[in-house]
DNA sequence: TGCAAGTTTGCACAGAGTGCAAGAATGTAA
DNA sequence: TTACATTCTTGCACTCTGTGCAAACTTGCA
């Protein structure tokens, strides 16, 4: 409960009301504007604070838009994904474990909602969250590490192609969210997140599960 | 052939040179004293050429270190790919296709191995070149839909569903192309890039045919 | 040779982003 | 309440990025 806006102290209230304010004011004008005819200055002085404590909260107008990454997994459902046991595939399982973590999202409704439509409609942005996420994927790719080493000990012998089989199921399942994610804000089904992405898991079953080559599960 | 230094007109050739220059300085600067540590002004001394010159050749000092996105794909590999029949999978197929068009890389070999340290060291940058694949990646998307369109008949009838499956298709591909891409940097085996590209198609068949739920493909 | 079209450059300017130090607000403990 | 430490805000000066414009220069072509 970091970000609790009831508990702290007076300061951390006020330094987090500060900041979401920022952020509505850099949405709302960018929603009315368009990116490239706002100022720093300008979301400065909507927000009611001084263009130099612009720079002290966000290193950037972008940064200020696109938010912060996403928190990191929970633990116990991160436990469970990695004793599941090698009977479900590593990458499926992921599927949930994600869906889950994305419910917990933080901050406003209304400021999400603006930030969609503006990551929608300005790819720099999305790039730019893309970028953000690299912690997170990083550390993705440690909890498949984790459970890779548990369900394949063969395999747990050779760090480097443990590591490599990790990063290659953690960049899909990325690009998998990655599509439920659009597929989600264009509009399509599903009012949760969580159902669209669980959804897209299910198309790639399909997609994979044609032509498929022959060959056994080496060790 | 619109890169060929030797035909066209004196013009042309000069315009390319001095690209090339200020690519070449841009990426000996930054590898000499870190990204940050370099200005536009500083590349353009080196390239003897005006700041103003610089901004007329590329938009930021990023651009001039990322390069181009990768060339269009070949005419003939591309109907030879769509026309594959639904024998083998939509998906799967990409795997040679890419490789292909990974062999005629542009410009001069020392800048793109430059080029390469760099994007390693700098997230950034690769996030910036990420973002620079939007439009091959587009493309890319229309391509594995004219390919659907005649494996699978019946879905073509639905458009929306008919893109929505070209696009996790398309993601997937790209995920394994980065995949490779970073292990082939890593100094992971193989000397040509379209060698390590096909072991990461190959290890994605052996991560999604383990643990496989039973279902049927739908029309 | 001379004109059209394309290229380079300098100049002026707006905006992004940072270091620093003064001053305001908050926390804390007597 | 007071006094003192800590943290936050702000203004200021400065560097760097990026763009519009117009003058000067280069190349293409007849």
């Amino acid at each position: 409960m970091s970000l609790d806006a009831g508990t702290r102290g007076l300061r951390e209230r006020k330094r987090l009301a500060t900041r979401r304010s920022i952020e509505r004011s850099a949405l709302a004008l960018v929603a009315e504007r368009g990116l490239d005819k706002v100022t720093v200055d300008e979301i400065s002085h909507r927000a009611d604070v001084s263009p130099r404590t612009f720079f002290n909260y966000f290193a950037s107008k972008e940064s200020a838009l696109v938010g912060d990454a996403p928190e990191l997994l929970d633990e116990a459902a991160v436990e469970e994904y990695i004793s599941a046991g090698p009977g479900e595939s590593a990458l499926r399982g992921l599927g949930p474990l994600i869906a889950r973590a994305t419910e917990s999202d933080s901050g406003e409704i209304e400021t999400q909602q603006l930030r969609r439509t503006l990551l929608k409609q300005y790819p720099e942005l999305f790039a730019r969250r893309m970028f953000a996420m690299k912690t997170f994927e990083e550390h993705l790719v440690t909890v498949v590490e984790a459970r890779l080493r548990r369900d394949e000990p063969a395999l747990a012998e050779d760090e480097a192609a443990l590591t490599t089989k990790a990063r290659l199921i953690t960049l899909v399942v990325f690009a998998v969210v990655r599509h439920a994610w659009t597929s989600w804000n264009d509009g399509d089904n599903p009012r949760l997140f969580g159902e669209r992405l669980l959804q897209s898991f299910h198309q790639l079953d399909e997609i994979m599960a044609t032509g498929v080559p022959l060959h056994r599960a080496t060790a």
